[in-house]
DNA sequence: GCCTAACCGAGACGGTACGTCCGGTCTTTTT
DNA sequence: AAAAAGACCGGACGTACCGTCTCGGTTAGGC
């Protein structure tokens, strides 16, 4: 929505291309500067993880970016559009989804995708969520950004590590993947951003060991099964 | 923090905790009236779920509550404050404990446990939750109090009719109920407050079938099992 | 305007012989103690003296008598009736009108009439009044009980100093001495209260000499006279 | 008492004073529209004259001057001190100094002081100087400007015209132009402002027959002289 | 001597204005 | 024309005060 990777996302003025027979499709003046995008960006995400969506002010962010309100404004059309182009930048630094780990079992694969520095990164990330948490209430788009960023990379992992398994005979094919991928993710939100509780390795083991690999192992479900 | 008044420690325990050998046994002026303060909560959870936490005022809850600004705050430091306390005021009006739905089998009674009326009440908690997401963040005591009036009786209405379950020989005794019984509460908060997609039956029979029932079926894994 | 002095400014029940061939005229309970009111309205006139009408609080004033709230307002119905009876108060502590000095000529008693003992109560008088300069704009009686307590009283005593002088021939009877013994005290009045000079004596030998006497001795001029 | 921005020392004078060597040549940003002053204070005496000094809000003035109350505080620290700065402009609309009346006697000069305009704009400024009496006693600065905006030109004016009728011989050399010509401004205020009387062609002629002529034909009056 | 009603100090209550802060827009100067 | 700086309008926040009402306790009468 908006965002300001460089699709048009200008708001002042439409793409020159517009008006019919223009006699100078170019456009004058001083280009907009777009490394400047990145560095507003980022001075939101910090401040949103210091302070929250509430405590985050337009002036606070444009200080600290060293840039004017206006500056801000022009890229996006208000206080939430600017967070969501700040979310929407953490896609980017995300898992290296082909390299995943591969200890042999599906166990171990599991906890190898929870290392140390996977953990700063995502500590950092809950921070900022639990920052904007407010605006999800409000904004349309802002749950897909955030799941999008944040929870949905994180089962893709899962899903590729427990299809794995089952390809090669772990676990029966019966498993319902799609949605056991998405018990840690899930569970890992709501207890970082609504319960605001550390997650740390107990936690992983003891939802690992006590639903997901049960679930796995014993296969769906149906109605007529019981 | 504190009220203009001398007092200032009265804001969030409205008794006087007089405990043993009370220094001031007597209370001097009119008595605080405490019926108003479940009318003021009221009148905020309206408005949250109306407005949300970004629009509601401080000014229209008073006028809603037909009370004045000043009561207000004699009674909380913060409009931030306020919103705790309805927030601790939702924990009261919880699904009846004790009686419980019994079909027979453990899948009826989950099913059974997602009514109408429920729904309604859900649909509503939800509503209030998403409208305060915003404080999460950044007010200590708030995700403790979000997890007791909305997600923690859930969970306990699922453990015991796991145990039930678990009693009567439908699963085995291995089952990891306490973490099983968080399932689908959580994964249904999450669903709630960040997806803000709808808590729907087919999502309630996808996570009984796919995850619920196959993990607790199959019973609890341990280290060594793998 | 309702003051307090036993004159029945009672104001939640009427006087008791006003219903005709009433049953018990006799008022019951615990009888008003008249003695605060002396008390309140000197703690008015101190913070009045003090901060001034605007920065004079009802709590500040019924703090500093250590009466109630209630208690005040029970005998004077706002804010304003009570400073209005509390200047009414200042009237009784007045000039000796019959003691007047007697110098033998009209300036030694013009200027006899400043006495150091008199002037620290014109000094404390013009505190007062200037606090509730305010209120005299948007209360009605209170122009009039000002003046009769403070401006009055002085004129009409340079207006018997004048006579005497008129009587025993020091100046002509054709004198206009109604308007003539006003002029010390309004321009004492403006000066003080809104010009806020200090009222010394240099101010008034330059007004007696410049004014007062001249005026005196020239005689009244009338229309024809020019 | 400054305002939120890191300057803090406009506040009453907006010039940029930077007389010699200033230290920062340049001011960045949007200029404060000082035409917004004038608008300002226009609508605050508007008000101030139609609902006093206590009926004045600062949301009404800045409502009926189309600003934001943000607006008004950047320029004046408190409302009274905004009161303040509105009195001040009163200075400039004053009574033309040069063109005064010439009926060939002094009497029919004062008289003919006091003309329907005048008059007019003399009670528009009685209403707002009524408004504010209240911050007389509490504000340094606002007793002289009252003086300077009604009283002090009006004495001017006195004095001239006396002044002619001395150099004319109508009144001796040694009457003492300098207070006499106080007295009517003098005595006209105290009658406004506290007595809350009119003040009318009547209540003129009494105290120019009765005291003002009779202490010109006089002459001053000395010590020596009693 | 006891009952009843009005008194008293203390302070909570509804309402309203103050002065501050922030979101989003507009203006001035510089680049 | 875009950038930094900051003034602008509108509106919510939290505080203070006015005048009312309520609380527990005290002080007069009338019986």
């Amino acid at each position: 929505m908006a965002g300001p990777d460089g699709t048009g996302s200008d708001m002042l003025h439409a793409e020159p291309t517009d008006s019919a027979g223009s006699a100078q499709p170019v456009r004058l003046g001083r280009k907009r500067d777009h490394s400047r995008d990145a560095q507003i960006l980022d001075a939101a995400l910090e401040v949103l993880a210091e302070t929250g969506y509430a405590g985050m002010t337009i002036d606070l962010v444009a200080a600290r970016a060293k840039a004017g309100k206006a500056t801000l404004y022009r890229r996006w059309s208000s206080k939430e559009e600017m967070v969501l182009g700040a979310v929407g930048r953490m896609k980017r630094s995300q898992v290296p989804l082909d390299q995943l780990p591969d200890t042999g079992t599906l166990r171990g694969d599991l906890l190898a995708l929870f290392k140390p520095q996977s953990l700063d990164e995502a500590v950092y990330k809950m921070k900022v969520l639990a920052g904007l948490a407010s605006m999800i209430s409000t904004h349309a788009g802002l749950d897909e950004a955030v799941d999008d960023a944040i929870v949905a990379p994180w089962a893709d992992a899962h899903r590729a590590l427990m299809q794995r398994a089952a390809d090669r005979g772990e676990i029966p094919n019966s498993a319902n993947i799609d949605t056991v991928s998405q018990v840690i993710p899930s569970v890992a939100a709501y207890r970082a951003l609504i319960r605001r509780k550390p997650f740390d390795r107990d936690f992983l083991v003891s939802w690992i060991d006590g639903v997901v690999l049960p679930a796995l192992h014993h296969g769906s479900t149906g109605t007529s099964s019981l």
